[in-house]
DNA sequence: TATCAAATTAGCTAAACCGCTAAATATGTC
DNA sequence: GACATATTTAGCGGTTTAGCTAATTTGATA
């Protein structure tokens, strides 16, 4: 394989983990996580969505790696696998905050 | 407004951020402002895709906050605004490391 | 076994995204 | 002014995403 493909491969992946996410929905999710497990249920409350759709918020947290599921009983328990995601929240607001700058210099 | 809606608000422009991050050929775009400025053919000619594709790619990231514009006689410098996403890299590179461990802990 | 609850999967529609080409805009040069 | 270059904007087709409801699967319980 090319330096470029290869790359252009990993670019990819990092896409991947990104995109998954890139929603505030699964953002709620994983900050939620980030304190303690929870069940599909649970975080379908907290959400505020139906369960099947939060089931596909996490199963996509899944795919990329962010989160790993726990089935006991009936129920499936989720946690965060990766928390060093919780440091882009730092950076974003970083990045609100120079916009908001900017908006105040522009303004005077 | 209430606390809720409030990070309602905030989970949504976290996300718009990660989402402009979130595509191959921004990140290779954004890689590449962390390094140097440079003009809209620069970056197209090292995306390989076609001019308008990658300006529409530009905007989506200035609109996010990522990076800003300096128009130079006809061409137009983009540089990035916030360097700390690249220390995201670091933390995508942690996901894919544990993944690559449980591969190898279920093969033996 | 019958039933209930938790979770996932399937199938649908509406909206957003991505790449392209063509057209419009702006700047520099002859 | 005419023309070439750099960039953006518009518009089009194909793909993906996101939410819902309905149906299916799985485990617990009467």
């Amino acid at each position: 394989m090319t330096a470029d493909a290869k790359n252009k491969a990993q670019y990819k992946a990092q896409a991947k983990v990104l995109k998954a996410l890139a929603h505030p929905s699964r953002l709620l999710i994983v900050n939620e996580l980030s304190k303690r497990e929870r069940c599909v249920c649970e975080l379908a409350e907290m959400v505020g969505s139906e369960m099947p759709t939060v089931s596909r918020h996490l199963a996509l947290l899944r795919e990329a790696g962010i989160v790993a599921d726990d089935k006991r009983g009936a129920q499936v328990f989720y946690r965060l696998k990766v928390p060093c995601v919780m440091n882009f929240f730092q950076c974003i607001a970083a990045v609100h905050k120079k916009n908001a700058q900017e908006a105040t210099l522009i303004m005077g």
